[in-house]
DNA sequence: TATGAATGAGCATTCATTCAT
DNA sequence: GATGAATGAATGCTCATTCAT
């Protein structure tokens, strides 16, 4: 009913259930979000009961892994935040949360069903918008990123460097040059002109 | 007995083959890839068994569902290159190609799964390629675009817009914010250094 | 309704009926009696509709089948009677009879599955009693055959050697030692004591 | 679904899976190799999915099936090596052996399909022959049995006997006159000449 | 709490039979 | 009559989820 205490979870609850999160992660990874229960359970050497246990439904456990991800690019571009050079900074940030998005088949798969139906927690999306956002305003006020870009365009670019990652295009590293262009279509000297509204 | 010429087809089975692959287009996209036969059937107004005389597999059905897109695509490709500017033959061919994929969800979803496990008929392939690699010589000898992107960027850099059209971003023409972006890093002015390799 | 006058049927349409039991034939003796009704059309160069216009089910096919292969023992049978040998003729019927058997393997698993639900059309099933029994008369009052066989014993050891036919033991042709064996057994000679009741 | 008592025990899995050999049994026997998985469940008391839980498929559990029949059968086999008198302890297994046949129908339509393409497993096959070797080798040195039977003839024999039981015929019990008139034939003194080759 | 056996709705596919052409 | 496209009930098997131990 209420929420408002954090069920403490005992440790080795704790350790299970991020057993748990780690051979979901490696399972959808390599099978795709069509992975089963069971496969997971096997992986993190659990009963399904105990997958259960801790997310209530797949779906469940699929959002508590995509928000793991976004946790990590979060990270990411915070570290970015450090990069004193603006648009260093940005660039950087993008092409760190494409690598990571890159290295895990999953990753695409999940986060890229996810961002219509699947709403993050509010904190992380506040954090999100908060960090890439005055990664986008440095670079703007520097003049390197052009002005016409907000925050919301960065997923959806980000979504299509991931269904880049997601095939087997020319060769294994053929997003890195999907990222290249559209990083240069950012830049503020290559506008041809006005972004569409 | 003569196989001169290939069936004809009779006109109710031609109609109902029509009607299915109709159908089976609004369910796909409405659905995605899960989307059951029978459904497609029902929506067809016609028999499971009908959908699997002219099918013979659920796979089967997407994939001409799949190269009925493509050549939708290819005919607009075809038709740009009657444009005598080759820097606007190919940006219309591009913008054309996308219009399509966000007229229809399943389009995208389908094409996603597609390129790596099933492969176009030798033919579309090879028009696709012709086409699309005679509209980026024109464009490139124009010195329009970039000349360090090949044929084989394109599908890729698609492949991405077709996600962004795929998901309720900010508005629903989002994407043609990010197809005018990756546009501008197309462009041969824009080009900050080469892409990788 | 009434069923008194047999219906002429057209040259050709004899001829089609004639094409589709042949290739009923062929194809139950491939594929067994889980052969499909299209694959028998296929095969006579026929439309499903025409298969069916003979036969108003499958059951009905392989009951025509079945009778048709009855009346080919039956003319061995009758053949047989011709031996003036009581004891030759009868066990020339029984071989002959296994070799028709033997040389079809949808000969067995039809006949297999009919006697129970099955019967044979009267005149057909009062042929072979009158034929085969007339074997066995003679047989038996030559002092060749055991007093205590009767007719309806030869039906089960039919199906018994049917059996052997139907499956690879040690070699193709091990069945012929299960009728001498038989057949030694049905000598007057060989009896041991009285046949169960 | 279960008894109003509460389950004491916690092998409910191992006395499950009696329950569908046991089903699978009577209702194999009762609507042949045709019969549907789901039926089995129902006659088992349980859902479809412990059917597969504990047989991979419905072959698995046709073959599991069979494989129990043969170690009923084999069991006859050894308890009649105990019989000091060679014929009587062959003949007893034989008999034996048809009994048993006879009193399960799906017994001999499941071996029936048995033989070609699904072999016993190693160790059951060995004992058999084993077992049968021993008491024809017996008969044989005693003079008894006649010395051109071999092994092999000897599941040859039994499909036989096994088809002779699954009929209608004249009585119930006809299968028996067709095993005494086989079992007359194998007796050294009956035979005519030498088995074929 | 952990386990994994049990559940059963769900799904792709088949095939005997019907019926419009 | 002949044809073969259409039908749809039937079937083997899967897998997310539940629950007895």
């Amino acid at each position: 009913m209420d929420k408002l205490a954090p069920r403490p979870l005992r440790a080795d609850a704790r350790r299970n259930r991020e057993r748990v999160v780690t051979a979901a992660g490696v399972v959808f990874a390599e099978q795709g979000r069509d992975a089963q229960m069971d496969d997971v359970a096997k992986r993190a050497g659990v009963g399904v009961g105990t997958v259960y246990r801790h997310f209530p439904t797949k779906e469940a456990l699929i959002e508590a892994l995509a928000i793991d991800r976004f946790e990590k690019i979060l990270a990411t571009g915070k570290e970015a935040l450090l990069n004193p050079d603006p648009w260093a900074a940005f660039e950087g940030a993008i092409w760190a949360g494409a690598e990571l998005t890159a290295s895990d088949r999953s990753f695409t798969e999940i986060v890229g069903e996810l961002s219509g139906p699947m709403p993050l927690p509010e904190r992380l999306e506040r954090e999100m918008r908060e960090t890439y956002g005055e990664l986008m305003r440095r670079a703007q006020e520097a003049g390197a990123l052009r002005a016409d870009v907000v925050f919301d365009d960065i997923p959806m670019l980000m979504c299509g460097i991931g269904a880049a990652t997601k095939k087997e295009h020319r060769c294994a590293a053929a997003w890195r040059r999907h990222l290249a262009i559209v990083l240069d279509g950012l830049r503020a000297g290559g506008a041809s002109g006005p972004l569409p509204t």
